[in-house]
DNA sequence: TCTGCGTTTAACGTATACGTTAATGTATTT
DNA sequence: AAATACATTAACGTATACGTTAAACGCAGA
């Protein structure tokens, strides 16, 4: 009888309790804590604490402030800037590259599955869901194409930009563009067209980009 | 009176060493080691070494093997092609986005200075200086485009490829077409000519890429 | 009240302790 | 000899201990 028990230890616990939290904004930007407080909140002690918070700091979530404790980085439209501009230089040729494999109606399902629901979460202006199935999308692109080192830089990137898409998402139009783009950059990826892929999908980015830098800079949403 | 001790602490240091012995091949590829021996060998005691190796985990260096210690990561040529793949996306757009803001003759003076460099190291064989002022020409660029988040990617990624590039540089052709091309590049920047900085970057990388690539595959060069 | 200085506190960096358990070695059986 | 069972070892994950030192506090004097 095997014991399908998924191995843990208290350091991937506390990563991953910590990154969830960052993500839902139960510890908001600026939020700070020291080691011993984290270590009582998670119910361990501060050795898996210091490790995860150390992995954190790696990925650009928190900030190690030397006895003042963790401090959950802000993101602030020039930080969604960088962020942006590195995704607009990576995707679109990860998508491209992933296109000259002349990728099978098969191999297409989740994104055509995944496009679809943006279609009809759209419909139904259920944003969450809709960007749930955005993140999919772009998460099924990386696994596809091959370059592991550019999954995770594309996902680090992305957790980083996470809350200030979550929030600028209700301040703004109903991404219908954004459905399209999906929608086109598929249509592309079917036809094995990989610089119709790359052109469509670098427009994609820029344009989100400038949307969301528009709404964190007329609202003067300094930090996030 | 000032004291300008730079401040300093056992798991900096142990970061540091470390990567200096990896990237000198001093800790060649493969190579195994407890943390219990590491912490002998750097002369503390486990805690900061565990904390570095996390550190080295998280930039692709080394691999953290349960009861067998930390694994000096080797490169193969399908990780080269995953760096050069990135860098190849990454550094063009960066430099051409540099070049939008029509830099001065003042501010290029330092990668005027590597490429002269270059040049002359290339005159007198002398690969090492070359690869250093090769080196110096990338990071420089990296420091006055002004992406942070870009330029801890690619510095992280060059850590990786750096053993490879080093151990290639001999078994090649001396490098002439890749110091040509800086000397193009730099004068694209110079005129402010985005669209020629990424286009003459983009072939730079791509050319260098499958130089690379094509002796480690030549040579099979399994593991580096 | 404000400033400066000594005291106190406690967070951090690091060392050490300890239980668990995978890996290794040894002995026993087939 | 090969295989299995058992004993031994030691690396890891985690907890705890401890010295150092920055920050907070309180009090004295301006």
């Amino acid at each position: 009888m095997a014991k399908p028990v998924l191995k843990t230890s208290r350091v991937s616990d506390a990563y991953a309790q910590l990154k969830s939290e960052i993500r839902a904004n139960r510890m908001p930007p600026g939020f700070q804590a020291t080691e011993p407080e984290i270590a009582l909140h998670l119910g361990m002690s501060r050795t898996p604490v210091r490790e995860a918070l150390i992995r954190l700091a790696a990925d650009g979530l928190v900030e190690l402030i030397p006895r003042r404790g963790a401090r959950v980085l802000p993101i602030n439209s020039s930080d969604m800037r960088e962020i942006y501009d590195i995704l607009t230089a990576l995707e679109p040729d990860a998508a491209a590259a992933f296109a000259l494999t002349k990728p099978t109606n098969e191999t297409l399902v989740p994104l055509e599955a995944a496009t679809q629901d943006m279609e009809l979460a759209l419909a139904t202006e259920d944003l969450d869901a809709w960007a749930e199935a955005d993140d999919r999308f772009h998460t099924m692109l990386l696994d596809l194409q091959g370059n592991q080192r550019l999954t995770r830089i594309v996902t680090a990137l992305c957790d980083q930009a996470h809350r200030a898409r979550m929030l600028t998402l209700r301040m703004r139009e109903l991404p219908r563009k954004s459905t399209q783009e999906h929608r086109t950059i598929l249509e592309h990826l079917r036809a094995g067209d990989a610089d119709a892929v790359r052109k469509a999908f670098r427009q994609h980015r820029q344009r989100a980009a400038v949307e969301i830098l528009v709404v964190l800079d007329t609202y003067k949403l300094g930090q996030l």
